[in-house]
DNA sequence: ACCCGCATCCACCGATCGGTGGATACCGGT
DNA sequence: ACCGGTATCCACCGATCGGTGGATGCGGGT
């Protein structure tokens, strides 16, 4: 019997995952979070041998949740089942961890499927996942410094080189050097396609 | 008994609706659609009182299938259920004509409530798309033109101002002068924010 | 010891940007 | 008839941008 903990925020998407794994002969529902924090907590009380885990939830985020999980109870499996959110969160749940990447769109037996085969201990990928990790190890994403990282999302917001310069107690030609190596990263030679790309690669959100 | 008709692309997530559909003593599923199209095709065969929509769905979205639908048969009421997406999307489907409003995130019997409600004839909603929707009449939001809307996006590509003239067979004047409009509306005076700001309210996406 | 990445800084210069303060013509609504 | 919005265009000018071609110091990995 596989002791599965479902953690997703949406009650209405929280029982029909229930209802699937409930539906199955060899599959136990042990116990349901509606956050990440929540997971983390049932996770380390009830020692399910899998959490299915979304990414988005209030408060941590699923990658964090299942970081956390991990670190107490290493030999929990987690299994991510969400909506496509972007590259770079997909990729920071398997870095954290995560044995399985399915999406809601799937078929629910596939759904099925990837719980039973993450539990026997294989690793459970959607297609378009696995093709963007046989793509990300084909040709890495651009990484940004964090310095990078700080002087992008203050353009974003609509700064100029002199206004980060004051913002961050630096020259204006340090905040010029450090974009001029932000657009070499990302293949481009504008400012404003920088925030846009780096956006696309999940590197900056909006807000 | 109110014959609903469930439109939602995730198998996972519409067999939790229908469950909690069929679990209320008043309410008959008649149909489920998993795409745009298959919702109008069903809603016009079926004559459902009402369709559930969710706004993403491959191919037309749920407000293109909802204008589909109440062109057909006007007096079909549309609940939308959806995630929060963007402002914009939110008000493309209300003014498609969807006469309700919930997001996944309600409890069940919230979204049981609003079904029997919009049924009734009366007008579901979210308590943040209410607040969306005071906010949007009390100070509503910036509208640009196509040509506005055009450029802009073309910025948000990286391309300069002599090259966006060439690109649209204007000069460069005319380039300027929209985008002086635009930043007006937007209340920005950066191309950058500009960009980011029209991404914000759902005038601009990635991609 | 060496190398690389990161963070810092400089001067110069051509190109671009954004604002100002104008202008015309067309279209649709009141 | 009038008005507002849209789309088009101009010259001028100060400020900013991006690229070039350099530089130093620090820390960590090999």
């Amino acid at each position: 019997m596989i002791r599965v903990l479902v953690a997703e925020d949406h009650p209405i998407v929280r029982s029909g995952i229930v209802a699937l794994l409930r539906a199955a002969d060899d599959i136990e529902v042990v116990g349901e979070a509606s956050t990440g924090l929540e997971a983390v907590q049932l996770a380390i009380g009830l020692a399910p041998d899998l959490v299915l885990m979304d990414l988005r939830m209030p408060g941590i985020d699923g990658d964090e949740a299942t970081s956390r999980i991990l670190a107490v109870r290493p030999l929990t499996k987690v299994m991510v089942l969400t909506t496509y959110d972007s590259d770079d969160s997909i990729l920071a749940a398997i870095e954290a961890g995560a044995r399985g990447y399915l999406l809601k769109a799937a078929p629910q037996e596939e759904i099925l499927a990837g719980v039973r085969a993450v539990a026997r201990g294989e690793t459970a990928l959607a297609p378009s996942i696995a093709a963007l990790l046989v793509d990300r190890a084909r040709s890495p994403a651009p990484r940004l410094s964090p310095r990078e990282t700080q002087i992008l999302t203050l353009v974003a917001a609509g700064l100029s080189n002199p206004a980060i310069a004051a913002a961050l107690y630096v020259s204006e030609a340090t905040v010029k050097t450090h974009l001029i190596h932000t657009y070499e990263k990302l293949g481009v030679n504008d400012r404003t396609r920088a925030v846009t790309r780096a956006m696309e690669l999940g590197i900056l959100r909006l807000g």
